[in-house]
RNA sequence: GUGGGCGUAGCUCAGUUGGUUAGAGCGCCAGGUUGUGGCCCUGGAGGUCGUGGGUUCGAAGCCCAUCGCUCACCCCA
């Protein structure tokens, strides 16, 4: 029974690459997501929440078949029969969220445009696990759907980077670059495909193979042996067509007007096939190799690939266990030191006084006051040490002969000092002296 | 998925070239104060050394496997 007990604590953890989020930590999550809701309030989008899992035809067709996410990294669950639809938890948020636009029909009414957010859902990737990179992890990010304007880009990364300043994050760098559209991307590859297979030999394994399943994707490579080619390899931003640079300097100059530092990076290239145009990503130097805080640009052609109305759209996904990381590197997050402590401890001695307190309890919370108390019939000693340890301001002890006064002592754990308050007066008595507390 | 590093109490870590009952600090519990916390003193609980095999007279330390974490790559938030 003893070893058998051992041996299912062993067996019994998160699974690999997950994580349990503690009360401590938890809190860390609730300040984040504070300043997510907050910021989405000044910037007028509406929360929305989708399925953790979705039909796997939907990230096939948005995210792409041939990228790594989809094509090994998706958690796909098993079929009940062979007429069911294949579904997989979601390894991303833009594909459902434009899925649960369209069904809802927001984007075939008046409004020709649609902001969206998310605070914290949960993403699943099979990978193979690191710090910052799990299995499980969540994002906040936003979805804007209908304007074709750099505006919107702004508007998206200027929320993005609301939310890091308003945590107090340091050391973050906005990369930028447009791949153009169809077209200008499509003239670009045109160049592009050739040159790197003039210098196939040269490149890595990886790079030869990509060189003709995704070409894009040779860019942004850090085998040193490519970095020669990629450097000298034809760029997109000069193959832009009017339109496209454009609405590219208008972007920077937007950033600019609101004092957002970026920098252009002809080698930034995502690995999701549905971006146009702008592309971005927040990186931290406080982080290793999983430096990317933040990720996004345009999708203008998603919409309508899953069946919805034409209709640009951008936005970005940021992780939220990486950002926790980043802040907690340098110490630097105040608002992250939320401690959740109770007003008032109802330490009772003898059942007749724990029932008594008991009751208190209910009522204190009831007033919307913080309490707690013991619930073993601990000693007095085990019961002031678990108060001091919970570092609540007030002790409330309820003995024999405070149950017959029907008054309780009422101590004060920064002052030492304690006076007896009536079991009906005790509230006031909080109430009033954090009030006091708060102001002196 | 590829290639490295690590895994000793709740936490942070010692543990000499394999050698007898595996240690410290912090934390936890109790007592010193029969109904008053923090500081101090004393005592206590808690580990089959991640797990399973193997080598050996003998393994926390060596070998293999496995699980987990981690670093770089890959990928990406």
């Amino acid at each position: 029974m003893e070893t058998n007990a051992a041996k299912l604590r062993e067996r019994l953890q998160a699974p690999r690459g997950t994580k349990d989020i503690l009360p401590e930590e938890a809190a860390k999550w609730r300040a984040v997501e504070g300043v997510v809701h907050e910021v989405a309030r000044l910037y007028g989008y509406g929360e929305i929440r989708t399925p953790s899992f979705e039909a796997v035809r939907l990230f096939k067709r948005a995210v792409g078949e041939e990228t790594d996410i989809v094509s090994k990294e998706m958690y796909l669950l098993q079929r009940r029969s062979e007429e069911e639809e294949e579904f997989a938890l979601r390894p991303e948020l833009t594909a459902p969220v434009v899925r649960a636009a369209i069904q809802h029909g927001m984007l075939t009414g008046q409004s020709d445009c649609v902001r969206l957010y998310y605070a914290s859902a949960p993403n699943f990737r099979y990978e193979k696990p690191q710090l910052g990179r799990l299995r499980q992890h969540h994002q906040f990010g936003t979805e804007l759907l209908g304007p074709a304007s750099p505006l919107a880009d702004a508007e998206t990364i200027s929320f993005a980077i609301s939310i890091f300043r308003n945590l107090g994050l340091q050391n973050f760098r906005v990369r930028l670059n447009s791949l153009g559209s169809k077209e200008s991307r499509e003239a670009w590859k045109q160049q592009l495909v050739p040159y790197l297979r003039e210098n196939k030999t040269k490149l890595s394994n990886d790079s030869q193979r990509r060189t003709e399943t995704n070409p894009l994707r040779v860019l942004d490579s850090k085998a040193p042996e490519d970095h020669e080619i990629v450097r000298n390899a034809p760029r997109i931003l000069d193959h832009l067509n009017a339109a496209d640079r454009a609405h590219f300097e208008e972007l920077k100059s937007l950033l600019a007007s609101i004092t957002i530092a970026y920098h252009e990076d002809p080698l930034l290239v995502r690995g999701i096939d549905y971006y146009t145009g702008t592309v971005f990503e927040v990186t931290s130097s406080d982080l290793g190799s999983q430096d990317a805080l933040c990720g996004g640009g345009r999708y203008d052609s998603l919409v309508e690939q899953l069946g919805g109305p034409n209709c640009p759209a951008v936005g970005f996904g940021a992780g939220i266990e990486r950002l926790l990381l980043a802040l907690e590197s340098r110490n630097d997050a105040p608002l992250l030191s939320t401690v959740r402590r109770p007003a008032v401890y109802v330490l009772a001695l003898g059942a007749e006084a724990a029932q008594k307190a008991f009751e208190l309890l209910s009522n204190l919370h009831a007033a919307g006051i913080s309490a707690t108390g013991d619930l073993n019939a601990r000693s007095m000693k085990a019961q002031m040490r678990e108060a001091n340890r919970l570092g609540t301001p007030f002790v409330y002890v309820i003995g024999e002969s405070e149950l017959a006064q029907g008054a309780g002592m009422l101590k004060n754990m920064q002052t030492s000092e304690q006076e007896a308050v009536a079991f009906g007066a005790i509230i006031e008595h909080v109430n009033h002296s954090s009030f006091t507390h708060h102001h002196s």
